[in-house]
RNA sequence: GGGGGGAUACCAGAGCGGUCAAAUGGGGCAGACUGUAAAUCUGUUGGCUAAGCCUUCGGAGGUUCGAAUCCUCCUCCCCCCA
């Protein structure tokens, strides 16, 4: 085995638990190893990323990765982590989940091996079928209620409340990995740390009911150094779907990490091995102005999600948008110009508008939705965080005419240093 | 069952008849510095077409020229004694 999948896990700081014997058992033997994964969007995101990277760690270690798609669990619920009961997700959209994360895992996965080649699962392909008095006599009678009742997932919900729906959920899953351990001889269930107590339901019923061995090991959950949410910025979740969060703005998400969080993110999300992480670590702390770590971050993760055409294009746009000035959009020709802007909001405007100038406000309020209101654009530039074409609006009371168009047709809007707007006149 | 204390803007929390769109802190946003970081400092933080106007202090009524502030009832929370 050319790493040890556990010990790696452990010095990138992701190892949150497992149980006795995982270790040895991976040192053993060629293992496969599932991951679930949730279909409650129509892409994964960053925070799926984990899981992703922990089933390719784990197939580098020489196992067998399978994902499952919970085509059948997504129509239950899973309660884990959740205060309230969910409301369902109707059959239409579950679908469209399903495909598009089916897409993505078939992207970053490797299925090429004949021994540890990846496999990807539905869980709706066996439960279809399945009835649920079957099911109660096959599944329930192996566990317990008070068994079932002890994990935190149900035991937080008993004041708030919790349907027999989801109350059922961790049978479930518990039957996935019965499922896959009978077929595919799956001996192990990887998942976030909140998936313990589902993990653990299934290896018990593995146990139960063909006292057969069964393993959990569940990863660290990612957080920011000032506890806040990882994976969510002021515009929303960070997707791993391009046509949801561009290149451009997932290159900007890590490129913004915090110094403290860069060192942890670096061990936890990209391949490198320990010996470059501690250089870079080293070189990064000599001069931390040159945010070694966070562009590493940046370049390993967008080539990984996306691909290194699309990397170079991010820097490339962060350059110019970060550091050029009026003169750099100038030397552009347009379809690069068009390019940098993509990813970037942009609106139409009816040349007749400026013909005779418009006031700055009525620009960003009323022919653009820059604003929502007149009074919060007028605050935003009497606090100086408005630009136009890089160059700052003194006043609210300015008029913008055709002199404002870059290339006879653009504006560049800048609201403060990172929020971008393109005005195309036409 | 008895006694007491509360409910204020995103959160925490002052105000206790006019000077209250409401102190202060946190958070958010923006600016300066820097490194697209952190820390620090500054501004801003109910809404509006910014003169001014409109809607807010648990809910409903009332007293008053005037109520977040006083009275009545209701709802909900907390504490203490049974």
């Amino acid at each position: 085995m050319e790493t040890d999948f556990v010990e790696e896990l452990r010095w990138r700081g992701l190892l949150h638990d497992m149980m006795p014997g995982t270790q040895e058992l991976l040192q053993k033997e060629v293992v496969a190893g599932y991951i679930g994964f949730d279909p409650t969007a129509d892409s994964l995101h960053i925070g799926s990323l984990t899981q992703i990277l922990t089933l390719l760690r784990f197939q580098k270690a020489g196992h067998k990765p399978i994902a499952l798609l919970g085509g059948a669990t997504g129509m239950v619920g899973d309660p884990s982590g959740k205060s309230a009961e969910r409301n369902l997700l109707d059959e239409a959209t579950l679908y469209k989940n399903i495909e598009g994360q089916k897409k993505q895992l078939e992207k970053f996965l490797d299925f090429s091996d004949p021994k540890t080649g990846a496999e990807l699962v539905n869980n709706y392909d066996w439960m279809k079928g399945y009835s649920f008095i079957e099911f109660i006599r096959d599944v329930g009678k192996h566990l317990t209620v008070s068994y079932m009742m002890a994990k935190d997932s149900v035991k937080n919900r008993l004041e708030t409340g919790m349907s027999f729906t989801e109350f059922s959920y961790q049978l479930l899953q518990a039957f996935d990995f019965y499922t896959l351990y009978k077929t595919k001889n799956c001996k192990l269930q990887m998942g976030g740390s909140d998936q313990w107590g589902n993990i653990t339901s299934g290896a018990e019923l593995i146990r139960r009911k063909n006292g057969g061995e069964a393993y959990a090991l569940t990863t660290q959950l990612v957080r920011k150094s000032d506890g806040s949410k990882f994976g969510k910025t002021e515009t929303g979740t960070v997707w791993l779907d391009k046509t949801k969060t561009s290149p451009y703005q997932f290159y900007q998400f890590w490129i913004n990490t915090t110094d403290e969080d860069a060192k942890n993110y670096v061990k936890m999300f990209t391949f490198l091995t320990k010996q470059e992480i501690e250089a870079l670590t080293a070189e990064h702390g000599k001069d931390p102005g040159k945010r070694i770590l966070q562009r590493v971050l940046a370049k390993e993760l967008t080539c990984f999600v996306h691909s290194e055409e699309d990397y170079r294009a991010a820097l490339e746009t962060s350059g110019i948008l970060f550091n050029g000035g009026l003169s750099e959009f100038l030397k552009l020709n347009e379809a690069t110009f068009l390019e940098i802007f993509e990813g970037v909001q942009k609106f139409d405007i009816q040349k007749k508008y400026l013909e005779n100038g418009i006031g700055v406000l009525e620009l960003l309020v009323e022919r653009t939705s820059i604003f929502p209101s007149k009074s919060e654009a007028r605050k935003m530039i009497i606090g100086g965080g408005l630009s136009l074409n890089k160059q700052k609006v003194e006043t609210p009371d300015m008029i913008v005419g055709y002199d404002f168009m870059i290339k006879n047709k653009y504006i560049i809007v800048q609201k403060g240093k990172k929020n971008y707007y393109l005005c195309i006149v036409s």
